[in-house]
DNA sequence: GACGAATACTCGCATATGCCACTATTTTCA
DNA sequence: TGAAAATAGTGGCATATGCGAGTATTCGTC
């Protein structure tokens, strides 16, 4: 906690220690520190992105739709790891900017298919600069290496079979 | 992406290599691995937390929070790594829950300090033994070595050295 | 061929997050 | 001592995210 100034001033009734000692494991929830590293990697590139109009997360978007073709929704979202409603909100924004189109799928009706639209590859073409600056100055400052590590790390956490390991399914379906 | 049914079927003009080439870079994103990650924890940790009706971003408040005492919200913003609006907006839900109450700080009339109410401290109590369930399984599958050593980084990540240190600002004032 | 199960999405509601303008208060400086 | 700068928070607006109910469509089974 930096700058301690408070807090056995009348209103907590423990000593510090007490209260630290309470809750000893805080410090080591993955969650946590998870979020915490999220929130602060998503301020510094937006704070880089900032100009060309892109947030990371919609850059991000845009990257993988990019890459996939005219993926699904449904392909999308597991791609990213997202809730498909989620999805359909974050995409609102970028269609009613134009960046994005979603048309019907040919074979399935229920499906949608994503597609980059020109002004959304121009406005992607656009960020990769500002996106490369960002990223250069991450690994400046945590090591080429290291930042490779992490990915990794994190792209194992971030899999489909994580998820099944950790909620005890049967993976040999 | 899973499932790759789509996509030069008259729709994406390009064929599936020249896409991807084109974006060299883009599976190399540390804020979009981050994000990743971070939903995958964040939907498997809620899920194990859900009967004690606490997401992992309330518990995290609640346990920065008991651990601190009585602390402002710029302290509990800056230890979080939120925006302090964001804060604003986050303790809303849980002062209308009674989990947690503002008060005015002594000294500084600008200042709140934040107070965990009984009911709070109950609920957070009550929320141990999911999250040490949660946390267990995510140290099982990822190894409790490799997860301490994932800790660590982000913890580096998450802080105000790695964000001056990131932007290139004079650390040493 | 019909029906039930499964799937793909949308919508509404809610929380999570961040930026900016604003007000109130404190601190710093001349 | 007074004014300007800095700080602490709020409110409004917006994006980011997830859950559950609902509708439409597809698939599998009998």
């Amino acid at each position: 906690m930096v700058g301690r100034k408070n807090s056995s001033a009348g209103l907590g009734c423990e000593p510090d220690a007490a209260r630290a000692g309470a809750y000893p494991n805080a410090g080591r929830c993955n969650g946590t520190a998870l979020r915490k590293a999220t929130r602060r990697v998503s301020q510094l590139y937006d704070s880089v992105l900032a100009p060309c109009g892109l947030k990371g997360t919609q850059r991000s978007l845009l990257i993988h739709i990019a890459r996939a073709g005219t993926p699904t929704m449904g392909e999308l979202s597991a791609a990213l790891v997202l809730d498909r409603s989620a999805l359909g909100h974050n995409l609102k924004p970028l269609e009613r900017d134009g960046l994005v189109a979603l048309v019907p799928d040919e074979q399935d009706k229920r499906s949608r298919r994503v597609v980059l639209t020109p002004l959304g590859k121009a406005k992607l073409d656009a960020s990769m600069a500002l996106w490369a600056q960002a990223q250069a100055r991450f690994e400046a400052v945590f090591g080429p290496a290291e930042a490779a590590a992490l990915r990794a790390s994190l792209e194992r956490i971030a899999s489909p079979e994580f998820a099944e390991a950790f909620s005890g399914r049967d993976t040999s379906k």
